[in-house]
DNA sequence: AGACCTCTTTGACCCAGATCAATTGGTACA
DNA sequence: TGTACCAATTGATCTGGGTCAAAGAGGTCT
C-alpha cells in the first residue's frame, strides 16, 4: 500500500503510543524492544487501511489524523463501528484477518508494529498483554454505550452524543479541562456522521441546523463548531451524568 | 443476595468453564487453581444479579439460565447491550464497578471466582489472560455486528438476526450441525426482544407474526420456536454470508 | 473569470415503526 | 367457576426520520 512514513519526524515520546496505547505502563526495556519493531506508515484522505476479511500483518495506534471502523452490508448499507482519533489503538492480537474495513478520514499517520514479533513480546511480558485487556475492555465499554446511542436516541441526541465524545476527546488531548466554551473542527463529513449514527446525512444536516437555531452549538463555515455550554449540550445527549465515555 | 448455590450438584465437569470460558487450554495444574477459588450462585428469573455502578466482587460464567447486560437512561428507555448464554463469562477483571445492569431473564446458574483471587491468578497464569483477551475481542466483534443491527437493519431483519443468533447458540449447545430445521425455545419475552432490538414490543410481536405468516418461522404456543431453513432466515436477516457472529 | 467539483442545506412528501387502545389466551389462586 | 394477572396479539392513528429533488457555498483548475 504505502512505504513507511518517511514524511514525519516523529520520535517515540511524542507518539502517543506512550501515554495512551501499549506501553503506558511498561518499563523502559520493555519500551525499548517496542522501540525496534516499531515503524510508521502515512495514508491520504479516503484511503482504505485494512479491507474486511483481508489478514492483518499489524497492529499499531494512530499518530495523527482520523480513522473510522466500517462494516457494510451487501446491498451497500454501512454503519460505522469505532472512530480512532490519535492515540487509539487498531489491531486484534491473535486474530487472522480484519473483521471490518479501517479507512483512514483525513490524512493519517500510524505508528505500527508487525503483528508476529507483537505477539512474541507480548507473550514475553505479561504487562503488555495486561494493558491490551485494559484497552479492549475499554472498547468494549464504548462500543456498548453507542449501542444505546443507536437502538434508542433520537436524531437530535444521537447529534448531541457525537459532538459531546469529540469534543471531550479534542479537549483532553488539546487544552486544559473542560470548562469555558469548547472549540473544535470536525473530522467527519455529514455522510460520515450519519453512518457512525445510523442516520441519513440530511437528517444530520437539519439537526445540526436545529441545534445551531437553539443555541446549542455555533458554526463557522461547514465544519468549525463552538460549543458555549458542555452542560447544555450532554442534556440535549441524554446522558447527563457526566459519564466517561471514551469511544 | 442470595447463598452459593447449594441447589445444583453441578461439578466442574459439566461447568461450561472447562469448554468455552476461562480455561478452555489451560494446563491441568492452572485448572486445578481455578477449582479453589470456584463457587456456585443462583439466581431466580427477574433478578439483577448486579447493578450498573455496584463493585462486582467477582467474575464468572453462567451455568445454565439467561441473563443479559441493560443500559437504562434516566427516562427509563433502556436497551439491552449483551446476552449471556450457558457459557458466557461475565466480569470486568481489573475494573471496579459494574459498566451495566446484569438481569437474570431466567432462573440461573453461574459459576464464580472471587475478584481478587482470580485477578492474582490470572498474573501468575499469563495463559488465563490471553484467554480472556480473547473472549474479550470476541464480544467486542459481537457488540460492533450489533452495531450494525441496531444502525442500519430493518424490523424483520432485526427479527432475523435475533432468531439466527439465539438458534445457532442453542443448536451449537444442544444438537449437532445446523442441517434440517433447528427447534428451541425462545428464552425472552417480547419485551426483551424489543430491548435487545432496539424496537417497541408491539413491533416485535407484528414481525414475529409475518414471519411466521411468511413461513420463514413456526411457532407453537409464545414460544416455541421452528425454523425449517435456516438459510432463509438468515437471508431475511440480511446476512447472506453465513458469518460466524457469536453474540 | 468561468466551469466544474464536492459538500451541505433546505423543501415537499411518504412510510416504517411508534403510540394508544382494545382484545385474547394462559395460568394461578381463592 | 370466577376473577385477577400477565404476556401477547391486533387494530387505528400519528410522526420522526427517510426519500427524492433542487439549490447554495466553497474550493480548485484552466
Amino acid at each position: 500500500m504505502n512505504a513507511p512514513g518517511p514524511t514525519i519526524s516523529a520520535t517515540c515520546s511524542d507518539c502517543p503510543i506512550r501515554h495512551r496505547a501499549v506501553c503506558a505502563q511498561c518499563e523502559s526495556d520493555e519500551l525499548e524492544q517496542l522501540e525496534e519493531i516499531k515503524y510508521y506508515r502515512s495514508f491520504e484522505a479516503g484511503q482504505t487501511i485494512i479491507w474486511s476479511g483481508d489478514k492483518m500483518g499489524f497492529v499499531g495506534s494512530v499518530v495523527s489524523g482520523i480513522a473510522t471502523l466500517t462494516q457494510t452490508m451487501e446491498d451497500g448499507r454501512t454503519q460505522m463501528v469505532g472512530l480512532l482519533l490519535p492515540s487509539d489503538f487498531v489491531g486484534r492480537p491473535g486474530r487472522e484477518g480484519a473483521a471490518y474495513d479501517v479507512v483512514a478520514t483525513t490524512d493519517i499517520v500510524m505508528c505500527c508494529f508487525r503483528k508476529k514479533p507483537f505477539e512474541d513480546l507480548m507473550v514475553k511480558t505479561p504487562r503488555i498483554a495486561h494493558r491490551l485487556l485494559e484497552m479492549t475492555l475499554d472498547e468494549l465499554d464504548a462500543a456498548r454505550e453507542w449501542m444505546l446511542v443507536l437502538g434508542r436516541k433520537t436524531a437530535r441526541e444521537k447529534i448531541a452524543s457525537l459532538l459531546s465524545i469529540i469534543a471531550r476527546r479534542d479537549a483532553s488531548l488539546n487544552t486544559g479541562g473542560p470548562s469555558g466554551p469548547m472549540v473544535f473542527d470536525l473530522p467527519l463529513t455529514r455522510e460520515a456522521m450519519a453512518d457512525y449514527l445510523g442516520l441519513t446525512l440530511e437528517t444530520v444536516s437539519r439537526q445540526m441546523s436545529a441545534l445551531k437555531k437553539d443555541g446549542v452549538i455555533r458554526l463557522e463555515g461547514k465544519r468549525h463548531v463552538t460549543i458555549p455550554d458542555m452542560g447544555r449540550l450532554m442534556e440535549e445527549a441524554g446522558d447527563d451524568s457526566d459519564g466517561g465515555f471514551l469511544v
